[in-house]
DNA sequence: GGACAGGAAGTCC
DNA sequence: GGACTTCCTGTC
């Protein structure tokens, strides 16, 4: 009663092998927000996910009825998402937003366990093989890329709880209020901000910028948003480069995008699973269990996928 | 307790 | 190779 099954007809088994079928509760007395229920989803865990350090938007709500949920703003939308088991709960949403945009964004969309299969097939390092399993579950995001554009210029040179910060802060400041309705328990008890467009950084202008602590990096900031409103970076055309080389060189046009920050918005943005960032802790992984060797090609096409479960367990041991 | 140095998902000149 | 904003941590 008071839910609707979204049966084969929503599933598409090709492209879709985790998702046989979408409960939908709507708005109804007793239950304020509309939410979608999903069984049978493997390979994800949330909280690996959202602190491992590719998405900077997203906490654990205080307090839930779940074993964990996570909530945050993404692509302008506030939602939550919390797991039972193989259960995937997402709250603020519907189905048709769910296959539109969520699967997506959660790659969902995405085999893990082919991944997995992939990268231990081609090597045997014994590093490697300790953090696939260690953090099993992480999926990247499939995010916006101007607001990944935004996030990996402002982490350099920074630590991941003042990137929070000043993101948090950015978006309150130029971002336009997003609805949460209905969401007061999953995280949505404070106003939420969507992230600011290119268009209101590049009004906001490099002064106001530097008043909400970005500090360097807010000339950085201002020419990526002049770029974008000009028409010179197009994240369509990006997109559509076959050759993730030729798309980090569209990046690196950007000021203050070197090639660690265009890795990161390749792999984080656009799920070019072959880009590499390589950042003091990956450097150190490196060294530490791989002699050395810079060339991560030997990997495949999901090295970059390994190095997120590289960085991930690296830090996890630094915090044992 | 508080001053202080060192470091933090790098890049530019 | 040095500078860059700001803030947090560890050390004394």
């Amino acid at each position: 009663m008071g839910f609707l099954k979204f049966a084969p007809y929503y599933s598409d088994r090709k492209k879709n092998m985790n998702i046989n079928n979408i409960e939908y509760h709507p708005v109804q007395p007793g239950c304020p927000v509309g939410y979608i229920r999903l069984d049978n989803i493997v390979d994800f865990d949330i909280a690996k996910t959202f602190d491992c350090g590719q998405c900077f938007r997203f906490e654990p709500v205080e307090g839930t009825r779940h074993e964990v949920e996570f909530a945050g703003v993404a692509h302008g939308k506030h939602i939550s998402l919390a797991i039972e088991g193989n259960t995937l709960y997402i709250y603020n949403t519907n189905p048709g937003e769910f296959l539109r945009l969520w699967r997506r964004y959660l790659g969902l969309d995405t085999d893990y366990s082919e991944i997995y299969r992939d990268i231990l097939s081609r090597s045997d390092n014994p590093a490697l093989a300790r953090a696939l399993s260690l953090g099993r579950g992480i999926r990247i995001l499939r995010q916006d890329p101007w607001e990944t554009v935004c996030s990996f210029i402002i982490s350099q040179n920074n630590n991941i709880g003042r990137i929070k910060k000043i993101l948090s802060t950015l978006s309150a400041t130029l971002g336009e209020r997003v609805v949460c309705r209905g969401m007061e328990e999953h995280g949505g008890g404070v106003a939420k901000y969507a992230f600011p467009t290119p268009r209101a950084i590049a009004a906001a202008g490099e002064e106001a910028l530097r008043g909400l602590k970005v500090g360097f990096r807010a000339g950085y900031l201002a020419d990526a948003a002049a770029r974008v409103l000009g028409g010179e970076l197009d994240f369509d055309y990006i997109e559509s480069l076959p050759d993730t080389a030729a798309c980090a060189a569209q990046l690196k046009t950007i000021k203050g995008v070197g090639d660690k920050v265009a890795a990161c918005i390749l792999l984080f943005a656009f799920s070019r699973y072959d880009a590499f960032p390589v950042d003091v802790w990956i450097g150190r992984v490196l060294e530490k269990y791989f002699d050395g060797c810079r060339d991560t090609s030997c990997l495949g096409p999901y090295a970059g996928v390994a190095q997120q479960y590289l960085f991930y367990y690296e830090r996890y041991k630094k915090g044992e």
